[in-house]
DNA sequence: AAGTTCACG
DNA sequence: ACGTACGTGAACTTT
């Protein structure tokens, strides 16, 4: 047996590194007695569904004693961990979605039989403040944890050991992987990350009693990341022939469009310094700077110079500026070539798949993202180019969607209490069109599309926060039309403003955090208070979204659910069974919140997910 | 590492 | 005192 004795916040703890069967049967024994054990794992990288992916390590710990099991070793040391895993009644776990899918993917355990035994340390610290350092917070990851809440004097045991590698000759990307399993800084950091996660637990807890986070939306966040983990163990299936002439007709676009650019003295269309000063030569004139003073020569300033409108369709008012238009294009074709053509080929795995990671609670409103082999949630949704390379489940399965219908506007309807507007989702039908209902309460019923275009965009500065600048710029009406809209909407949806200053005058006095209808706490900028609006709806609209995800499990729906964008879920089914399942998923996306209906459609492609975005198949 | 751009809801 | 579009992930260039 290897020990090592570290100091944690004063107290002396010991590591133990069982060498012998005697050590093994030891840690066994110690394992016995506990109800609880933190837990973690040491992996040779985090790519876990490549075959090359190995676990080992496997921590177990208390507050004061971890044992690190060489998983890599195999034979007894595989029978003890597992035996540990199977038999333990809880585990702590710091981000435990990964942990779970490194077991479930290299052990015998199961994610199924560990998620029901497991406490997320980093849900329980989000739930109490979500900010990164970087924007005031303490942070999310178990390190900076340590350090405010257990012990200040806690090791970067990440840093440090890259650290190591590096004085080895080893790299970040690389050392874990390499270095030395008997290492004893590998070993002594495997054991304080499961004693540290062990110690932050009970200060949560106390920062929950004192908060009042509640513990039932404790429980729904490790319901929901559950889901997603299961989600994620299951990816998606990739064309990948499709995938093979995407990549080059997207590269063979970019480069003809590139040499075009080059024509005119840009070597690179990235660079927007070369890409203004030959556009300034052209005789062109540029007018918006970026933050820094730059010349801007982003999209939104290179269309109407290439007399191509929002949707690139050609407007007539000049005559187009080749260079502008090769630059769109080749940035277009460059940045769908090497952001989803590319990732989808370097990303999947032997069985064909992708598995992009859903992270459950990444935004600062609670909001997930998709990140990893794939942004799933920011494929181009003009074309159906890139999601045409995704597949259904099986050769029988077909894609489909099911989105909720202006969650955001409902749930600001909701929440706010905006009396007619509430009014409206209630005795609107299917088919009820909020920002049409709008145009006319205002407009009466003569309201045009354009009207609509105007107080959809007046609605969403609402949600936002927006300034009449920034809504006229975005829904390109003049700025004395937008401000007309803003009044006039105001007086009909008058709660808004009300709702928007009560949660600023709340947050004020409670430390500049506002509380979510599910108890979510959600801290505000000091400068930008006006977000609680936004912060408001996105975060409820989230959990929506989260109640639907629970109804979907609770309905036999979860092997159909392959990912979840926002205010939508996307689903592979058999076709056979497809509209049956559809109908489901409307079903469990179906409620009622404050009085206020909460609808959804469900969609039905092909095979692939560009069907529902128009491709053939 | 910071800045810019572009993809999404 | 006044007014502020919100939330993401990723690639590429420049510093």
């Amino acid at each position: 047996m290897i020990t090592y004795r570290h100091e944690v916040a004063g107290d002396v703890i010991t590591v133990r590194i069982p060498e012998t069967d005697t050590d093994l049967r030891e840690f066994m024994h110690w394992a016995r007695s506990k109800p609880e054990l933190a837990l973690d794992t040491e992996t040779t990288g985090l790519d876990i569904f490549r075959a090359t992916f190995r676990l080992r390590t496997v921590q177990f710990g208390t507050a004061h004693e971890a044992w690190v099991i060489h998983w890599e070793r195999g034979g007894r040391f595989h029978e003890a961990a597992e035996w540990v895993l199977k038999h333990c009644p809880r585990f702590l776990i710091h981000n435990a979605p990964f942990d779970w899918l490194v077991l479930d993917t290299t052990t015998p355990v199961s994610m199924e039989s560990l998620a029901p035994r497991t406490t997320d340390t980093r849900i329980k610290a989000i739930l109490v403040d979500p900010r990164q350092p970087e924007e005031g917070g303490v942070g999310t990851a178990l390190k900076p944890l340590s350090g405010f809440y257990v012990d200040p004097s806690a090791p970067d045991t990440q840093g440090d050991l890259t650290a190591v590698f590096n004085s080895m000759g080893l790299t970040k990307a690389n050392g874990f992987a390499q270095i030395d399993l008997r290492h004893p800084t590998y070993n002594l950091y495997a054991g304080l990350d499961v004693i540290y996660t062990a110690r932050l637990n009970p200060k949560l807890d106390a920062e929950h009693e004192r908060l009042g986070v509640r513990p039932r939306l404790v429980d729904y966040e490790h319901e929901i990341a559950y889901m997603c983990a299961y989600m994620q163990r299951a990816g998606l299936v990739l064309d990948l022939d499709y995938v093979d002439t995407l990549r080059t007709m997207l590269h063979e676009e970019t480069a003809k469009f590139a040499a075009i650019a080059s024509m005119y003295g840009v070597e690179s269309v990235n660079s927007g310094a070369q890409v203004a000063e030959a556009l300034l030569g052209m005789g062109e004139t540029l007018t918006q700077r970026t933050k820094t003073g730059n010349l801007k020569v982003d999209k939104a300033v290179l269309l109407p110079l290439a007399d191509l409108d929002r949707d690139w369709e050609r407007i007539g008012a000049r005559e187009p500026n080749p260079l502008a238009e090769a630059v769109l294009r080749a940035k277009r074709a460059g940045k769908w070539g090497s952001t989803y053509a590319d990732r989808f080929a370097s990303s999947v795995d032997e069985s064909g798949r992708i598995h992009p990671s859903i992270n459950t609670l990444q935004a600062r409103t609670g909001r997930m993202s998709i990140s990893g082999d794939l942004a799933a949630q920011t494929l181009p949704s003009s074309d159906w180019m890139i999601r045409r390379a995704v597949l259904g489940d099986a050769p029988d399965h077909v894609v489909g969607s099911v989105d909720f219908q202006a969650i955001e506007m409902r749930v600001l309807a909701a929440l706010a209490g905006v009396k007619r507007m509430t009014e409206g989702f209630v005795s609107g039908g299917d088919d009820f069109d909020i920002h049409m209902y709008t145009a006319q309460l205002i407009k009466g019923e003569g309201a045009t599309k354009r009207d609509r275009k105007v107080f959809k965009g007046a609605g969403f500065g609402k949600v936002y926060g927006g300034g009449i600048e920034t809504i006229a710029r975005q829904t390109g009406a003049t700025e004395a039309e937008i401000a007309r809209a803003v009044a006039a909407y105001d007086r009909v949806f008058p709660e808004i403003k009300r709702a928007s200053s009560r949660w600023q005058r709340e947050a004020r006095n409670t430390g500049l955090v506002t509380v979510s209808v599910t108890g979510r706490r959600l801290p505000l900028d000091r400068d930008r208070t006006y977000a609680v609006v936004n912060y408001q709806c996105q975060s409820a609209a989230r959990d929506v979204l989260g109640q639907a995800m629970l109804n979907m499990r609770d309905a036999g729906l979860l092997d159909y659910m392959k990912l979840p964008i926002h205010d939508e879920i996307v689903f592979s089914a058999p076709k056979s069974d497809v509209k049956d399942v559809a109908r489901e998923f409307e079903r469990c996306m179906t409620m009622d919140i404050f009085g206020v209906p909460v609808v959804a459609e469900a969609e039905i492609g092909g095979r692939s997910w560009g069907s529902l975005y128009g491709a053939d198949i």
